[in-house]
DNA sequence: GAGATTTTATGCTAAAAAACATAATTAGAA
DNA sequence: TTCTAATTATGTTTTTTAGCATAAAATCTC
């Protein structure tokens, strides 16, 4: 228990995370009555179907937010990095968790129960707007998606999916490497497409010097013509 | 101008629209403040990259929200009716509109400038909580959406809309017809597909029995059989 | 109301992507 | 470590859907 709110603490005090729009004592008040939970890779943190319990803050790790269509296939609808938001829209469209939330690393989430949630953003509208920004990012995101996912061809869904977890995640001290390790069937669930095509796309994009690929690691070598095929479809 | 403010009365009365989260004063507020917009058939409201206003009540209408994609295709990502909101997303996400909003009818807004609604934000806390209610329901919609437009095959796809529109914009008098009339090309761009694949499944499913059509008037006979087609993808 | 334009309808062809099959490789468990 | 299971890789076939073509019907414009 000791051990959970130390491990939330850099939470509170990254200069990216909504909590700066806290009082001092509004801040207090989260800190004692956050709780601090511990997921394993590939552990699910919600599922579909779950009932919302408050607002869930990722301090560390990586998630990905899927939901399962037809025949069970998933389809990634958000990927999370730290001081992203989670959890609280089906509790604000009065609705079960329409989606499920994975672990793709040892991750720590802090969680502000639905109650508190609701007591911050009554006396707090900068924290409120806050919220309203996380979910019409969200929603433009989506929107965009959408259209990407079901307008491009294989390839340039593919190569948005790698310029978007490039953005996400980052790259690597080398300045190509993407700091974020999926396996190939990940990498189609987010790309719309079979685990196969998402091999053989990859490898084509290999072979044509656009990255290089070592296991999951995955180098982005020529970003412009990347960028290209992306946005030709 | 007279006459504008009486338009977007009816919206300030009904129980369906955020402004009843408003205390009295607030009301007056908006009723004085307000700016009333009327539309033709086909008129564009908003479009991809023009500067958000502020806050846009569908007073009387229906509204299509779509995105154009590769080789201009447009996707229809949102269908508003009366008391719906719009126009606010890009606002509170600091960018500029990503969709072009068009009246499918003879359409009234009630536009709130964005000065006043950060004010009634930042006074009325339920007020931001519609606010977020509102996103946090479209962003569910849209993902939902998103799986269903990637995975299911035509047949579903098209099925799911009908269905959507029906519960969107309900039936007529006699129980069966949906309320809006909409172009083949727009049932396509709704369901992420071709103009003709939209016609040629519309009359597929007329042949089967499930619906019936005369012209644009969509009558739906066999809403079970519907739903069937829609969730078998 | 005649002519032009748009929308709807249907058939045919081509392209894209899924499905399937089979190995090779890698990672995980006993 | 060795065996097993999962992941990655690649070739082939089949299905789905887009693209194109043509014509009929409906709507708009002058």
């Amino acid at each position: 228990m000791m051990q959970k709110n130390i491990d939330c603490e850099k939470c509170f005090e990254s200069p990216d995370v909504i909590f700066t729009k806290l009082t001092p004592e509004q801040l207090n008040f989260v800190r004692e009555r956050h709780s601090c939970a511990h997921y394993k890779k590939n552990d699910i943190i919600f599922k579909e179907e779950d009932e919302p319990i408050g607002l869930l803050v990722l301090c560390e790790g990586k998630v990905k937010v899927f939901r399962e269509g037809v025949g069970r296939r998933e389809q990634i609808v958000r990927m999370v990095k730290p001081f992203g938001l989670m959890g609280f829209r089906a509790l604000f469209a009065e609705e079960n968790h329409i989606a499920t939330a994975m672990a793709l690393e040892d991750t720590v989430l802090c969680i502000i129960d639905k109650d508190d949630l609701m007591k911050l953003i009554r006396e707090n509208s900068d924290f409120a707007i806050g919220l309203i920004r996380s979910l019409a990012s969200d929603l433009g995101f989506s929107n965009r998606r959408t259209v990407a996912l079901t307008q491009k061809h294989i390839r340039g869904r593919l190569a948005e999916s790698i310029l978007f977890l490039k953005e996400t995640y980052g790259l690597e001290d080398d300045d190509s490497t993407i700091k974020i390790y999926l396996s190939r069937e990940d990498i189609a669930n987010l790309s719309n497409m079979t685990t196969s095509n998402a091999i053989r796309t990859l490898s084509t994009f290999s072979s044509e010097g656009v990255i290089s690929i070592n296991g999951r690691k995955i180098k982005i070598l020529d970003i412009k013509k990347l960028e290209r095929i992306s946005s030709l479809g």
